[in-house]
DNA sequence: TAGTAAATTGATATTCATTCCATTTTTATC
DNA sequence: GATAAAAATGGAATGAATATCAATTTACTA
């Protein structure tokens, strides 16, 4: 696998029968140069004017939309009353998890993944075929702790 | 603790200065009914309104959000547009998890816990004082999985 | 290369959950 | 029962997200 992940975008909106516009190109642009900071539309759609003011929020809505379908990005919730997205950089499901600071509202991400055995479990007593998890701890940051 | 959960909350309102009124009985009343339904506010509301139809929809949204800050109830999110609510019926934070269809929809229980490893291992690793988890796991149910 | 159908865009309108605000009602206290 | 403090109210405001629609762009075909 030595596709860059714009090329690997490109091949997957092509499958489907959807064009890389110059649009798409500078949101996926920006979502790149911002991994790890968790944007929202408005967010993007802000830092995306500067590359591209004729830009329409329409747009980056629909961008996201379509991006997530194609497991390119997907959708966090920190209840903090936008959605925010965040790039799927693994080729499968196993990402990564969030520590939020319930004092300051931050957000670090921990990469363990341990939740394989839980999993198992699960899908042998609960009849459930499992696709993907979502994992949040809430807590206080080392600054915050004290 | 032979208390009911009414005086439970009860105690706990009292102990934070706040009263237990009629409108807060009913909203409560209409969550005990409804234990694994995950009720919208909305939903919440239109079956308060049954009972005292004099009832506002901001004193609903404001009364769930002081039961979570309580820790009587707490919030879910299954990215349906709308904030869901959840009787905390243990009296510390070790709740159940929830298994969701991403074809139905439908919201499963699970009373797993393996989660004390991986807090352990965050904790120590992390520098974080973790106080809460909340996990989500996404796939097809039986009905679905065929 | 011209012409046509399909996809995409951007501005605006709309929807819907949630919060704010001024007023009214209820509760507790003396 | 009078009074002050706290809580509840409806309606309006807000703000994120979605839908609408005419105009533009793109891909394809003759």
């Amino acid at each position: 696998m030595k596709t860059s992940f714009i090329e690997d975008v490109k091949a997957k909106l092509k499958e489907k029968g959807y064009k890389l516009t110059t649009q798409r190109r500078v949101i996926i642009d920006v979502i790149l140069e911002n991994q790890g900071n968790h944007l929202s539309p408005e967010e993007i759609y802000s830092k995306v004017k500067d590359k591209y003011p004729e830009i329409g929020l329409a747009t980056v809505y629909r961008t996201l939309q379509l991006l997530e379908e194609l497991n390119v990005i997907y959708k966090l919730n920190f209840n903090d009353g936008c959605n925010r997205y965040e790039i799927n950089s693994g080729n499968d499901y196993h990402h990564h998890h969030h520590l939020i600071c319930l004092n300051c509202g931050k957000v670090i991400e921990v990469k363990l993944d341990l939740l394989e055995d839980l999993e198992e479990k699960i899908e042998k007593e609960g009849d459930f075929k499992i696709v993907d998890h979502n994992v949040k701890f809430f807590g206080y940051c080392n600054e915050c702790k004290k």
